[in-house]
DNA sequence: TTGCCAACATACCAACCGGTTGGTATTTTT
DNA sequence: AAAAATACCAACCGGTTGGTATGTTGGCAA
């Protein structure tokens, strides 16, 4: 566990978390990087043989970082099943504050960008946000079961949420506005409701 | 009305539309666009100031192109708000077949990279994704009327139904499935019919 | 015919970008 | 303590990029 290292690679893969996220992958230059994390190009082509690697890197980063965020949420207290898969879009939507960059999906806009071009890093990406989503699948498959819902699949329903959200993403980019992303989730936390038959609990 | 200039002006929106979907804005350079469309960077630059520029036009030049494709589109023949806003679903899920850049939003690809760094391009995008949601609000707001729908604005779900197409985008392209966003539209055909008391009536 | 302007084309440039090189300081291993 | 590996730095390089400067061409009005 080299002392400097490790801190060096690691302010790396938090530039590319902040500054990707802002400028996208392809606008965001090493130097950019660099400079963000206060360190030389020697030291980035050191750490990362291209800046194809690093974003794959930056995914894997992400992976690993938002997991751990997931894991330590208190959306898992509830005993019930659906009641957890409820909690846990309430804390989605209750993510979405402050600056847009700051919340938005660094593997979702990297997707985007490099799907055709960079085949690495899209796998990176799609590992992380399918990989995400099946950490669902045991409450929702749960929840269809206690409750006799079908005509869908557990994984379907949590990639569903997955796109719902990276949709509000977009939106919220584009009409500069954090309302738009929250009222998209909103319709999705209904349209859960609904799907597990709890449509008669209306909010008042 | 001049014979050739015309031509290469739409040539490069054209070429913009599809080269920009494939490899982003950002990742375009105005050569590859010039190489596509067949022109020279003289004429590029003489019809566009700058790429930005170029990049709001492409923006305008989706909004025409679309919304010529939508009002000519056959979801708008069943007489019931309902059944149209349904048809309409089902038509955008047709629409996702083929390559994945040639079914793909550009407006949403080119909002995801630029919202932070140029907000002409930003500004044009939000135009284009909201004035293709408005076409769908008379249409929804008759439904929610003539069957007691409330609890959201017919506003709100319109764009929940680009925010779930923009999702599922994103998804196809992180996945390299057209299947995950048809997945993704079924679950919104799904929620549209059961909010408007369309539960019942289960597919077989 | 002349004059003019839009619509291109050609040639070019300065800045920038990803990546390399050769070297040094600091650990780790032997 | 010597040797080897790791971590990092400053300077540099060649190709690329957005943009420009300077023509050239064809149509059209006076």
């Amino acid at each position: 566990m080299p002392p400097r290292a490790v801190n060096a690679r690691i302010r790396l893969l938090e530039a590319a978390r902040d500054v990707i996220r802002a400028k996208g992958f392809a606008a965001t230059t090493v130097d950019d990087l660099c400079r963000q994390a206060g360190v030389t190009k020697g030291a980035f082509f050191h750490h990362f043989k291209s800046k194809e690697e690093l974003g794959v890197a930056a995914a894997d980063f992400w992976s690993e970082t938002t997991s751990a965020l997931f894991a330590a949420a208190p959306y898992h207290q509830p005993d019930d099943p659906f009641d957890r898969l409820i909690a846990y879009l309430q804390f989605r939507k209750e993510l979405l504050a402050g600056d847009l960059a700051e919340f938005t999906c660094l593997v979702g806009t990297m997707a985007q960008e490099v799907f055709d071009s960079a085949p690495a890093i899209r796998e990176a990406c799609h590992a992380s946000i399918s990989g995400h989503a099946m950490t669902l699948v045991p409450d929702i498959r749960a929840a269809m079961d206690a409750r006799g819902v079908s005509g869908f699949t557990p994984e379907s329903l949590a990639l569903h949420t997955q796109a719902v959200l990276q949709g509000a993403f977009i939106l919220a980019k584009a009409g500069n506005s954090v309302t738009l992303a929250q009222d998209s989730v909103d319709h999705l936390i209904r349209y859960v409701s609904m799907v597990f038959s709890q449509a008669g609990k209306e909010k008042k």
